[in-house]
DNA sequence: TCAAATTAAGTTGTGTGCAATATAAATGTC
DNA sequence: GACATTTATATTGCACACAACTTAATTTGA
């Protein structure tokens, strides 16, 4: 009777758990809006920055998303497919390829805006408690971050 | 600018972000165990139930994991591959499948138990704070789960 | 008792994640 | 200026997740 292995005490199987339980969540929002989860994080991440005037490189996408172009690339060909976004070879370096919305896609965000609302009413948790939880999330992120770096001095 | 939008303000980009970088630091440790991230899940509670003398049917699994057989079939087929569980239709009740393990599953319990202190060192978070965050996870997956019974009053 | 409903697991298809590799363009170096 | 190295993205292959559907066995109930 391994306390350490059990399952309830499993750090990872919380989060994994919980990661699942709130994405479903999500998943009637945005199919609505005919968007998959992690298409919803990029086009999150794609408004952000549109709003800045700061154009986006799929590269970006990555470094924010923490995704590669393994996964990238074929969402992104998805969301081009239907219209949001526009994919382009940069003139002066053609290896990188610029993402950008199209009208519909730009026009998506006011629709996308009604989620978090529908999302946290009806959860029965304090904004306050999802707060706290978001900060010690991205402490615990960061903590396993640094790790990494720490681990490839590869400079 | 829609602060709501912002993806630094969203809780689920916050588990989506933790859990993926978690298992990612999992990803080694357990690839000298020959197991994926899930396939240690499922071992966690066969290990659990076995100790406990508790025969699992797949559908135990499912309950435990919150994994449909969709996801859980193939993955018990690639264990039993391995050699890891025997898969067995009940006599007394043909569409159940008991899962169980062999030898070298229940023996590989031993290198597992390695597993958790390995990760925690190395971590700079407090296991402390690590438990706090597991009681909040737990206290939000238990809000949501209990909204989806409330809307599916089917009984 | 026997057809309808339910249950348990399996199958199929789509969309991630991620490792490994490939391709092509730019950069660095001699 | 030719060649090795690096960089950015794409491709391939495998393993989940999950919705929708199928199959087969059991239970229910008129």
């Amino acid at each position: 009777m391994n306390e350490l292995l059990a399952l309830d005490n499993q750090i990872c199987f919380s989060l994994y758990a919980a990661n699942r339980a709130i994405t479903s969540r999500y998943r009637p929002l945005l199919a609505e809006l005919g968007l998959t989860y992690p298409q919803y994080l990029v086009m999150l991440v794609l408004w952000e920055r549109a709003s800045a005037n700061q154009p986006t490189r799929v590269s970006d996408l990555g470094t924010r998303l923490r995704l590669d172009s393994g996964t990238l690339t074929p969402l992104l060909k998805r969301l081009a497919l239907r219209g949001l976004i526009h994919r382009e070879r940069r003139q002066d370096d053609e290896r990188v390829v610029t993402i950008s919305l199209t009208d519909e896609g730009a026009g998506l965000r006011e629709q996308a805006a009604q989620v978090p609302q529908k999302l946290l009413c009806g959860l029965d948790v304090s904004p306050e408690r999802l707060l706290a939880l978001r900060h010690e999330l991205n402490a615990v992120l960061k903590a396993i971050e640094a790790q990494e770096v720490e681990e490839e001095p590869s400079g």
